[in-house]
DNA sequence: GCTAGCTGATGCCCG
DNA sequence: AACGGGCATCAGCTAGCG
């Protein structure tokens, strides 16, 4: 609409002043990725862009099949059944033969565009009320950065001075362990409730330089409202206050979990690196206590990662231990009671989930089979982005054959992937890879130069195409040729033939094996295996098989 | 001259 | 401009081998 306006010489006087739109380039970090796009301002009003929005929510997520507008509408819901939808290389044709139809279709985009508003704006819309950031600051905003802005708040209103953030020194992180791999049946997992803030609270660990005690009743505060909410939400007599309250107790639970990150913040004014240590240092005491108590308890514990722990319970004693059985429910409540037993008051346990059978892979990195049949697939090595979309299935396909007990099904199963590849049966979009621009293109180049990366077949490939890609911008390839570089091989996805497929078809039949390779051992055991056994019978070895 | 194994960088994910 | 801990992949390098 901007370049419309420019090139038709109309001012966009949107603002409640008359004056007019302003808008420049701007970049801003999203979890672990950098996105470039125009930030706008217009006076008295507030610009929020649901494309960032629906980036934030990705960030902890991360369900989304794109960040296009017609995926996400799908996704959430909101797509009607009879929308128009209009191939985007035809709108031009199209808005000179059809006008309605592009109406319609412009019509049904914005009503979308609309109800994906609905659905994840009014969390920062409660956040602004409480935070002294306007509406579309209040999303563009980090979250430690608003917790700052609360501290420095209070202490302006007192008068008081703001100290000066101290520089960083490394802090550890929590506990995190692979126990056991492989199949298990029967799994139960437990987490401690906000396991920082709660350490926080009941420990009064808060920033040293915080000497009007701001940080402690913030947090406090927070944590009540926050369960207020929560209780009247439960309690609301429509949708409409459910919907709101339930957002209001969202957005302060990521306020309160932000506590911790602040503290090891190197901008935060507060910040304190050895408070962030002494309350990382008591989580990892916390969980490794439950994970000796429920050893001790004859339980076998299978992963753990920082506030909570995956877990066998004690098979009943006799000839079936060891032995996948159903809990005793009575039994069950008892080792659970006596778990919380050791955790210190302000501390909870909650029994977060209960799963049939579990795929136990590596750290962070498992699989769940819920009650209702659902595959919940965890960890970068499983489900990253980063692997092709067939890798991706492959996985899903045989997990769920070895976690509902037709694990013979799998060597079927693998041959007819190869021979699917083999007969070109399979589509471009399930054997491409798609790749976020971190760097701009100029920045990538400069690298390559000083020899500071290596050269990457998505960079190479948006230099070559000579369109002016950005960071944040995607881009799909796959391979197509030989050679020693798998790089060089590369192709963009748009240009693949269905009618002449050049994929690499043993590039990716070798994909394939090495994939069956990797989790063999694991699906032909069908069991657990402990890894200090497996270290102990390979010591050198970083694979164990 | 070849290769296994290591290293560093990148990208993505878990809590 | 929240934190640390992990895994997979790639290209480049190097020690060790024949």
């Amino acid at each position: 609409m901007e370049a419309r306006a420019r090139r038709r010489g109309v001012p966009l006087a949107w603002g409640r002043d008359g004056s007019a739109l302003r808008g420049y380039a701007a970049r801003m970090q999203i979890a672990d990725r950098t996105i470039g796009y125009r930030r706008y301002s217009v006076a008295g009003r507030h610009i929020v862009d649901t494309w960032i929005l629906a980036q934030f929510y990705d960030v902890a997520a991360r369900d989304l099949p794109s960040y296009g507008l017609k995926d996400m509408a799908r996704h959430f819901g909101v797509a009607s059944s009879d929308r128009t939808y209009l191939p985007p290389e035809d709108i031009p044709r199209i808005f000179q033969e059809d006008p309605d139809r592009l109406m319609a279709y412009a019509r049904d985009d914005v009503m979308e565009t609309l109800a994906l508003s609905a659905i994840l704006s009014p969390a920062y819309f409660v956040q602004a009320q409480a935070l002294p950031f306007d509406y579309q600051t209040t999303v563009l905003r980090g979250n430690a950065t608003k917790v700052d802005a609360l501290l420095l708040r209070e202490y302006l209103h007192r008068g008081q001075a703001i100290p000066a953030p101290q520089s960083g020194v490394a802090v550890a992180g929590g506990y995190t362990a692979i126990l056991q791999r492989g199949v298990a049946r029967h799994v139960l997992h437990v987490d401690v409730a906000s396991l920082y803030p709660s350490i926080m609270l009941t420990q009064g660990i808060f920033p040293r330089s915080d000497r009007l005690g701001v940080a402690a009743s913030l947090l406090a505060d927070l944590k009540t409202f926050r369960l207020s909410a929560k209780a009247l939400a439960r309690e609301a007599p429509d949708e409409t206050r459910r919907a709101l309250l339930g957002g209001l107790q969202q957005t302060f639970k990521i306020l309160i979990n932000s506590f911790y990150g602040y503290l090891a913040f190197s901008q935060g004014h507060w910040n304190d690196f050895e408070a962030a240590n002494r309350v990382t240092a008591e989580g990892r005491q916390l969980v490794t206590a439950l994970v000796e108590r429920l050893e001790a308890a004859g339980a076998t514990v299978i992963e753990v990662d920082t506030d909570g722990l995956y877990f066998v319970p004690p098979a009943p004693s006799g000839p079936s231990r060891g032995v996948a059985s159903a809990a005793d429910p009575q039994e069950e409540e008892r080792l659970l009671a006596a778990l919380a037993s050791i955790l210190p008051d302000g501390i909870q346990l909650e029994l977060d989930g209960r799963y049939p059978a579990m795929f136990s892979y590596k750290m962070k990195n498992y699989v769940l089979l819920d009650a209702r049949g659902k595959l919940v697939v965890k960890g970068s090595g499983l489900r990253s982005r980063g692997i092709e979309l067939f890798q991706r299935q492959w996985m899903e396909e045989v997990f769920r054959l070895l976690l509902t007990g037709r694990r013979d099904e799998i060597p079927t199963l693998a041959r007819r992937w190869e021979e699917d590849f083999r007969a070109h049966r399979v589509p471009v979009k399930q054997f491409m890879k798609t790749e976020t621009f971190q760097d701009s293109l100029v920045a990538y180049q400069e690298k390559l130069k000083s020899g500071t990366r290596n050269p990457s077949a998505a960079y190479e490939l948006a230099l070559r195409s000579n369109r002016p890609y950005q960071p944040g911008d995607q881009v799909s390839f796959y391979v197509a040729g030989g050679g020693p570089r798998v790089n060089e091989a590369a192709k963009l996805a748009a240009s693949w033939d269905p009618a002449a497929p050049d994929e690499n078809t043993g590039y990716y039949i070798g994909k394939l094996r090495e994939l069956y390779d990797k989790f063999r051992p694991l699906i032909e055991r069908n069991g657990l295996v402990s890894v200090a056994e497996e270290e102990a019978a390979a010591p050198i070895q970083g694979e164990l098989f």
